[in-house]
RNA sequence: GCCCCGGUGGUGGAAUUGGUAGACACGCAGGACUUAAAAUCCUGUGACCCGCAACGGUCGUAACGGUUCAACUCCGUUCCGGGGCACCA
């Protein structure tokens, strides 16, 4: 009886499908446990290896947890509005659902493929409108909220209108420029009021930049953006302001950093985010300004070193702001005009990325307030207007970006610092006494920048100031493929829709083209715009921001997930995706569930008790040279130095390791490459690959990339579950190495892991001999490697180290084969162990075993100290940290008997040389090294 | 540019808390079984040195430096690769 993992797999998983054995119920005496992946985008490409390498460790995972005697939720559902949907309608005439359900339905196919444990029951579409009329709900409490500083938390916005009404802006004035009464407000009119309540809701609207492009008359997302064209036709690509939803994110800054103390993200994780939100103390300090118009009065900048206030040389504005019209002098209006033409052109990323230094003087100046200094005002593009003020005060000797600009400039530098500025470097020391700084002289830099603060606060031209690099989230695009916004304006002011009125459908469109100056394809809907509807849609973070609440209770028709329902689940203990998302979703799905429990819709304030990341796996990419200036002739690896070449993406999928299989490439492409000849890695001239009997080798070049369609590096898991069983796979992905590490994709090995499976089953089933497995009773040196298993399963399994866990069985295994154990209950035992990692097997040979239960509801195995109890350790011994010998002691030896018989040993004396040792280093149960 | 992560044999990786570097696999080489192939099994496999061999020695975890009785592990500097940087998801 042989292993055949066809038939075994395609029989489990029909029969798991028939019988619900992954239906999850919220009613359980068990204790529960909630494991989610990240919610997957189905891209048309279909899944490649890359892709189930979480879900795999998850469903591990899961597996483990329900061994354990947990109730296990592990879901899986789509995050179906997307960008690349909406380009295929736009080029195909393909309705984005249509195109989506079809992914969908290949992304189900190869899913269950793999034998995933996941409740298809609870299944969600974020394209549904049975699901998005909740993200629209949820964006209605957004709507109607505010965040009250006074209690830091989302409040319904009538409890601001109620405070506006009783004492006008005097609770809550921090968004007002000028403060009102109790009396003015209930005087202001509809329009001025609304206005004002914007400036404090959740969600609200406002302007921003968006990369305009107007050959395509398109709004582009930063991705179809390459080098400041567009990605598509190469055409420019400027700014352009255009009215847009936010979510006002900023004001949980600080509870999001709070929060990090409570969940178990990894530290870089938790630096990454921390870092996002940029959290800084300093001042806003006002700098008057002395400029040929004179209309600017002053400048505002924000520091965090106010302690440098004397040894500012220069400052710098961002370009896009406004006063630098106003700012800049007769002289200077061409060089600034000329600048900010540069600028525009550029993107955000470009404009930090850039190493070039670059900038134009404005004409004006600033003034400083301790000492009446003219400071020359310059603008260039590596300050951002969206942080601080969008203006800073430069001190070059004390941070290199400003030392950089003003050396390249020529600007004469101050020296604060004394000896810590060695006229090369800047240095951002805190620890210098302070020189050349009036009032400050001789005071240690951290001390001054409270005296500062201090004294400016005392004279009125600045205030102590908390920034956050982070700013509030764009909440909308200009596309058709998203969520519509419950909007309505009226008069130029919006109102949300009611909650009857969800969900709002998305209308069907006859084009998937945009609509007039920017605007999205619901623009052109002239039913839509004569309703007054938002034109925008949600960006693709909406529908993923909620996503792991709706699983809880996805066919809810009431609410978007119940109170008994969140409780009872509450927390995701664990969650598995790539880092890639640690800025965006991860900190938007954070705030969501901070409002909605500010709320009192759910019990919990983080959404992830517990993650883990992933790492990406990387294609190994292959290349094949053609040599310039012909279309069909194509140079080896080892040749190629001698030719003008380029290199081309060949489908690694053709070739074996580095080696070229000639005709498979010659009928790749349709036949595009029919015709080639080839310099071969010997020099020899082809067409064909066998010359007379010589076997002539085209050798491939390689690299590692991103796993993708268009580089020809993608392997499908279709193809290896097919060829090595389901279980093969799973193990493989997992024995490639820890889950967190990023690797390239290497199908070599694969056989390793399959022939692990089948010497397996040789344990049970001999394809001579038929069945090996008795029921004897098992001996020591049996229950040793058994109980030996079972802690270190359980302990690898536990902490994500299923790479080790599998080297673990396969050592098992081999120990048994050895030992030619076949004894039930031995066997019986590591099949439960093994069932998470690969359940259709593991289920086959527990009914062989003649078990009638699923092995899925089995107990894990316990562990018992007493079977694997040693007694002595083979110690090694070093002579000054090099191992030279083994001893074996007793484990419970002493120090004294450690030295004693140590001391006496061959090898240890030939070392020692007569001499005496200073010391004896014994670490029980670890080493022994004498220090001579 | 900024933030985060990684770099160990020919290859993927192991070494969980600073304590025997290279577990487990792949590949390769040799052998057994077989008419043959597949499958399976056995042996060897970091580099270098001495040697007939057993054995023994030196070096070795990207590079350099440091801390320590002891460093893949901690600290510093550098190089290389990957992810993110606010409209890909």
């Amino acid at each position: 009886m042989e292993y055949k993992f066809r038939e075994i797999e395609k029989k489990w998983q029909q029969h798991w499908s028939q019988t619900g054995a992954y239906k999850v119920s919220n009613e359980s005496s068990k204790p529960k446990f909630y494991v989610l992946d990240m919610f997957p985008y189905p891209s048309g490409a279909g899944l490649h290896v890359g892709h189930p390498l979480g879900y795999i460790a998850s469903d591990i995972f899961s597996r483990f947890k329900r061994l354990k005697g947990y109730n296990v939720l592990h879901p899986m559902g789509y995050d179906a509005f997307g960008l690349p949907a909406e380009q295929y309608a736009i080029e195909h005439g393909v309705h984005p659902a249509v195109s989506t359900d079809a992914n969908i339905a290949n992304f189900r196919k190869q899913l269950d493929n793999i034998g995933f444990c996941f409740d298809w029951d609870r299944q969600v579409k974020t394209s549904d409108p049975q699901y998005y009329k909740w993200t629209q709900w949820i964006f209605l409490q957004l709507f109607n909220s505010f965040f009250n500083r006074k209690t830091q938390k989302a409040e319904p916005i009538s409890n601001l209108i109620a405070s506006f009404e009783q004492e006008g802006s005097a609770a809550h004035g921090y968004r007002v420029t000028t403060g009102f009464s109790a009396e003015e407000w209930k005087a202001f009119d509809e329009a001025t009021k609304q206005s004002i309540l914007m400036d404090y809701r959740l969600a609200y609207c406002g302007y921003g930049e968006v990369n305009w492009c107007e050959a395509l008359g398109t709004v582009l997302a930063n991705d179809e953006v390459v080098n400041g064209v567009s990605e598509r036709g190469g055409h420019p690509v400027v700014k352009k302001k255009l009215r847009q939803w936010y979510l006002r994110i900023t004001e949980y800054a600080d509870r999001l950093l709070e929060g990090l103390e409570r969940i178990e993200f990894s530290d870089s994780m938790k630096e990454m985010q921390t870092n996002w939100i940029g959290k800084s103390s300093g001042a806003e300090i006002d700098f008057e300004v002395k400029s040929e118009k004179g209309t600017v009065k002053t400048l505002r900048v924000y520091t965090t070193r106010p302690d440098t206030i004397f040894g500012v040389d220069f400052m710098v504005v961002a370009p896009e702001l406004d006063i630098v019209e106003d700012m800049k002098s007769a002289e200077q209006a061409t060089a600034v005009d000329e600048y900010l033409a540069y600028v525009k052109s550029r993107s955000e990323r470009e404009r930090m990325a850039e190493k070039k230094i670059s900038g134009v003087f404005t004409g004006a100046y600033a003034i400083n307030p301790f000492n009446g200094q003219e400071i020359p005002i310059w603008i260039s593009e590596y300050v951002l207007a969206g942080y601080g003020t969008g203006a800073i005060m430069a001190v070059p000797c004390g941070d290199e970006r400003d030392h950089k600009f003003a050396r390249h400039f020529n600007i004469p530098i101050t020296n604060i610092i004394g000896k810590y500025y060695d006229g090369e470097e800047a240095n951002a020391t805190k620890d210098a006494l302070l020189e050349n700084s009036d009032f400050l002289n001789g005071m240690l830099m951290r001390d001054a920048i409270e005296v500062v603060i201090n004294k400016l606060e005392e004279k009125g031209i600045g205030i102590r100031k908390t920034n956050y690099k982070m700013r509030d989230a764009a909440f909308s695009r200009q596309r058709y493929w998203g969520e519509p916004f419950p909007v309505q304006w009226k008069n130029g002011t919006a109102y949300p829709l009611s909650e009857t009125e969800l969900p709002l459908l998305l209308p069907e469109v006859e084009s998937y083209s945009p609509g007039p100056e920017g605007e999205g394809p619901l623009a052109n809907i002239p039913e839509w715009v004569a309703k007054e509807l938002e034109t925008n849609t949600m960006p693709g973070y909406a529908g993923s921001s909620w996503y792991f609440l709706r699983y809880m209770d996805p066919q809810n028709n009431e609410e978007f997930c119940s109170r008994k329902a969140s409780d009872y689940w509450g927390q995701v203990d664990l969650y598995i995706g790539g880092t890639e998302h640690a800025v965006g979703h991860l900190l938007y799905s954070r705030m969501w569930t901070k409002v909605l429990f500010d709320l009192g819709y759910i019990g919990h304030d983080e959404p992830y008790k517990k993650l883990v990341n992933q790492g990406m796996i990387q294609g190994s990419s292959r290349f094949v040279y053609r040599i310039a200036g012909t279309t069909n002739q194509f140079v080896s690896a080892g040749q190629k130095a001698g030719y003008d070449v380029q290199p081309i993406h060949v489908d690694v999928n053709i070739v074996d390791g580095y080696e070229l299989d000639i005709e498979a490439f010659k009928k790749w492409r349709n036949g595009e490459y029919a015709d080639a000849e080839f310099v071969f890695e010997d020099g020899t001239f082809s067409a064909s690959c066998s010359l007379g009997n010589q076997e002539l080798k085209y050798i491939c070049g390689s690299e590692v990339e991103k796993m993708s369609k268009s580089k020809f590096n993608t392997v499908n898991p279709d193809d290896l579950v097919n060829k090595y069983g389901a279980d093969t796979f799973r193990m493989y992905e997992m024995f490639l190495g820890p889950v967190e590490i990023s690797k390239p994709w290497d199908t070599k090995g694969i056989e390793g892991v399959h022939r692990f499976l089948k010497k397996l089953w040789r344990l049970f089933y001999d394809d001579v001999k038929g069945q090996l497995w008795k029921e004897e009773k098992a001996n020591d040196a049996e229950l040793k490697v058994l109980h030996k298993c079972i802690k270190k399963i359980e302990d690898d399994t536990e902490r994500f180290s299923f790479n080790t866990a599998v080297s673990t069985f396969m050592i098992a295994v081999n120990e048994l084969s050895d030992l030619k154990c076949s004894k039930k209950e031995i066997l019986e035992q590591l099949l439960i162990m093994l069932t998470p990692y690969a359940p259709h097997v593991s289920e086959e040979l527990w009914g062989l075993l003649g078990n009638s239960g699923s092995i899925l509801d089995a107990s894990f195995p316990k562990f018992e100290e007493k079977y694997v109890k040693e007694s002595a350790k083979a110690y090694p011994v070093a002579i000054n940290g090099k191992t030279r010998t083994e001893i074996t002691l007793a484990l419970d030896i002493t120090q004294q008997e450690v030295e004693a018989i140590v001391l006496k040993d061959e090898v240890v004396l030939k070392w020692l040389d007569g001499k005496q040792p200073k010391k004896v280093i014994y670490v029980k149960n670890k080493m022994i090294n004498l220090v001579v």
